[in-house]
DNA sequence: AATAAAATTTAGGTTTGTCTAAAAATAAGT
DNA sequence: ACTTATTTTTAGACAAACCTAAATTTTATT
């Protein structure tokens, strides 16, 4: 049961996008991991293949149990890594994704438990995200104010913080609800407006005063 | 300038066998990588053409000296990640080698030197070999007794523990001198007889009394 | 419901690193 | 020195992971 970096990676991504059990497709998971949907199919054949994926062609796909769990294996690595390099080695919380990137396909249980001991089995990592014991298990994620999510992060929406029917108004055009899966693309300092980006529809600002009412759980890596 | 896992896994490999600036053999190196000679030719071929192998088809090879730079950066990587494997997550010194063959190829100049940092700059790695500093340079090898040295590691003859003639015609009849490589392949308890093999030659044994006069620097990983 | 648009897959090709089998060059033995 | 043996290289294939272009299926639109 050892699988290559690229099918690891795109479990993992896999994962993140499904985030829970919705369907993911081929043009998503394509844009996500900087790939072309022809691969992204070649993909999908050898993870069904190795049954870590329902899958039919034509039709959007999700992690079979098998897949979620290697999914959860891979994310308690980069998330341990990610601990290890801001707490230890004295990195900054936005330096450390892309090595954790590589050494998240380390193979050695056995390292990642010794890790894990080592760093006084952490709950989450420096983004806040939670990390997966041994089992796959992990807690809730933090749920944070969507003004302090990072650009370039995927978080899903999990409360609002009046019921003002203005308030809904807004969302409801805006098309976003508890479980709306968003990224930030951008802020601005001048107005600290917010830009983001909800699955198919075109990127659009957001205000302050919205931003600052909406929170939302971190899902990336 | 990032080569890939097997260009440095080759760089090392050559780095290891010519040991200074003897050359190296096509099947000396597909021996040790346990891959086949054609495999090798291949590579040659590959390191020649990005200047890090002096190479002509059919002849003993060795590292430029931008080669020999790129192996020693290996090297420290490899070294410093064993050190840390042992003296922060309570690895014994026999586990810990596949792991860091693994952990060597981690991408990240940054991440070396802090994790350099965060061990406080060990000069010597678990097995007793030195660490390269981030200039290439490192101090000389510990010299240990042959009858110390592991299974499964190369060491070079460093020093006699006598001049005596009965000695030196022994060591001549074994072909062995100051600065010949060999490996222990086996140790046997009964006798405390040891198993060695040189270069080319047939595996052969060597009793206690000899390798209790023999000092070596190990030289491999 | 028929057609246009978008998403997805197939077909065929590339690169990296490996292999086997055969050819070429070097080294060894008499 | 000449023939044999060993070493090394070439030629041609293969798997993994990617690509482009064309074909197919699904979804959207009128």
């Amino acid at each position: 049961m050892n699988f290559t970096i690229s099918e690891e990676n795109y479990i993992k991504a896999i994962f993140h996008l499904q985030q829970g059990d919705a369907k993911v497709t081929t043009n998503e998971l394509a844009d996500r991991l900087q790939t072309k949907p022809a691969s992204v199919t070649d993909m999908l054949k050898k993870l069904k293949a190795k049954k870590l994926l329902d899958y039919e062609k034509y039709q959007a796909f999700s992690l079979s149990e098998q897949g979620k769990k290697i999914a959860l294996t891979v994310v308690r690595k980069h998330r341990l890594w990610e601990y290890f390099l801001v707490n230890k080695l004295d990195f900054g919380w936005d330096e450390v994704h892309e090595i954790a990137e590589e050494l998240e396909h380390i193979n050695s249980a056995l390292l990642i438990e010794k890790l894990d001991a080592f760093l006084e089995f952490p709950k989450f990592d420096p983004h806040g995200d939670p990390i997966p014991d041994c089992n796959g298990k992990m807690e809730q994620a933090r749920q944070i104010n969507l003004i302090d999510l990072e650009p370039g992060k995927l978080a899903e929406v999990s409360a609002v913080g009046s019921q003002s029917s203005e308030l809904l108004e807004l969302l409801k055009h805006r098309n976003i609800g508890i479980g709306t899966i968003l990224e930030v693309l951008r802020k601005f300092g001048f107005d600290h407006s917010i830009e983001l980006k909800i699955k198919k529809v075109p990127a659009f600002s957001i205000s302050q005063q919205l931003a600052q009412t909406l929170f939302v759980k971190p899902l990336i890596n």
